[in-house]
DNA sequence: CTTAGAGTCTCCAGTGGCTGGAATGTCATC
DNA sequence: GATGACATTCCAGCCACTGGAGACTCTAAG
């Protein structure tokens, strides 16, 4: 099968399954004699998994790590729950970051009136150093 | 004053105040004879500025837009919340979206078993085409 | 057989927002 | 004058692609 039919058949851009080929994160079983990419089946099946861990936001590492554990047949669950906890609290984190953040810039936004004056609160509060207002 | 002495007054590190001043963001008031950048008091609470809203996810780009505003005396807080509500937008949006990536993702990790079995749902979940399954 | 168009190849450059490092210059202090 | 902290420029790298140029290959129609 060609990239571009893997590329229908697994919903990604062929430039991204060619990146996936040349940093060796699912490499092609084999090449046509004019040099053509060949996926066979599993390739397919491989480039979904990342598709879906990369939609989870694991990196391409730990794509990497996840997938050479899918294709260990003696894999630990372990292994994978470990690596699945680690995004978790890095979402939480994100997540709580994101949450201080809204909260902020809503009050700011919530305080500024939004008409053609020009007193606005979210201005006077970005100009005031919260952070370390040493000097 | 100097870039060093500016990047203890606001926070910022040496090198991004140079970023900034390339990119025309923060630019110093002049030079020394050797080509020291200086910085005025307007130009440090303008790095705070900038500072304080890069912290809010503002991209450089909105930043400049918000900076402008904040040097504009006639600005109207019109212009400035519609900046701050798009942000606000993309936040609830980022939010949303881990939230559901969480709550997939802890569902998968419940279902593991974590131990030294190789039978895994996190593993056979992605797997599993979630989008597009036409194939 | 030719031609057009779609698909594929490689390679290079750009994205955003810095960050690290090399090589060089300057300033203050001993 | 030597040391060390600070400054300068420029280039490269990060992440995970993405766009584009220029060349090749395949398929279908005429």
């Amino acid at each position: 099968m060609n990239i571009g039919a893997a590329a229908k058949e697994t919903g990604l851009p062929v430039k991204t399954i060619r990146y996936y080929a040349d940093i060796g994160l699912v490499t092609p079983s084999g090449r046509t004699e004019a040099g053509y990419r060949q996926y066979t089946r599993s390739e397919l099946n491989k480039l979904v998994f990342v598709r879906r861990a990369r939609a989870f936001d694991f990196s391409i590492e730990e794509t990497r790590e996840l997938l050479s554990l899918y294709e260990d047949r003696n894999r630990s669950s372990a292994d994978v729950k470990r690596i699945a906890l680690g995004r978790l609290d890095d979402i939480e984190a994100k997540m709580n970051e994101l949450r201080a953040l809204r909260d902020e810039l809503s009050h700011l936004v919530e305080a500024c009136r939004g008409d053609d004056r020009p007193d606005c609160p979210i201005i006077t509060g970005f100009a005031r150093p919260s952070t370390d207002g040493s000097a």
